[in-house]
DNA sequence: TTCCTTATTGATAATCATTTTCAATAATAT
DNA sequence: ATATTATTGAAAATGATTATCAATAAGGAA
């Protein structure tokens, strides 16, 4: 509320990242972090203008796309899409379990549900892979998705 | 060349899923698929554009723009997404190894990889999770894809 | 075949997400 | 405190995709 968040909030938390790429650290972009911190959910470069212009009024939509691609680029942040023609943003938590991309995407509707089931052998079977493909490909890679596009149950019934 | 593909062509290859919805079976259509089917890459809407173009001149974008929107519904046509902000369309194969969209994309430059290492493995599991998720979900799934991010060799030597 | 109905086409204009431009502002180093 | 320069935000520009609408053509009926 008082703004204060250098001192020990998300502004520090990130303090290396930036300063050792030359980028300082503003208040739009530690409040982006922080609602992206406290948001679960892929969300959209306006889902997340409009969540931080509630705690910072005067933000601009152009410096949420700006900062998104920063964050991109410095690995903090992944980049995704559905295919509904907006991209999606998310935190990138480290390895574990909870920052995996693996989704069901209704074609028809748009619906989409983060599975759980797999997960475990999904993610030894990918990190395999993505170890092999590095080695023969040269890639450094950051991140995946594993993706299932189909009809959801509402949209199969609606069409017979 | 003498544009007869009603008779033995394309046009006849997909009549039954054309006209079993009422649709009809157009010159634009059946070069489009047949584009489509011709090409084994990924191909962006303004590339079938171009092909169909030097068969069929007058084909016009919004028409292409349609007509895979009308293949992907009808679930001839694979559409998905690189994040590089245009959409891919790809024909449908059966469920053959040529029908995988495993990808391994390079977030700086755009470079897009069809690996094929894992590929048996790969499919075997996500074959197993897919069965799995229909059950659960009560989805129809159609499609799949799993796509490593990264930087590629290149763009990682420039960044050193 | 010829005519009729209506889906389809293609040019154009409209949308919508994302980028670019540029003068004003604010984060750091000195 | 001040100078330097990255960053910001408003507005305009871009680029892919979609909607509009009169003209055309596919497929069924006569």
């Amino acid at each position: 509320m008082s703004g204060r968040w250098g001192e020990r909030g998300p502004g520090k938390r990130w303090h290396r990242e930036f300063r050792g790429g030359g980028y300082r650290i503003t208040i739009p972009r530690q409040i982006i972090l922080q609602v992206l911190d406290e948001s679960k959910k892929h969300l959209s470069a306006e889902d997340i203008f409009l969540k931080v212009h509630q705690i910072y009024p005067t933000i601009g939509l152009t410096t949420v796309y700006r900062t998104l691609e920063l964050l991109v680029g410095m690995g903090l942040v992944f980049k995704f899409d559905f295919g509904d023609g907006r991209a999606r943003y998310e935190l990138c938590r480290g390895d574990d379990s909870s920052s995996h991309h693996h989704h069901l995407v209704c074609t028809n509707c748009g619906r989409i549900i983060d599975y759980a089931e797999f997960i475990e052998e999904e993610l030894e079977l990918i990190n395999k892979t993505k170890q092999e493909l590095e080695k023969k490909y040269g890639f450094e890679i950051r991140n995946h998705t594993l993706q299932f596009y189909g009809l959801c149950k509402r949209c199969k019934a609606i069409k017979e």
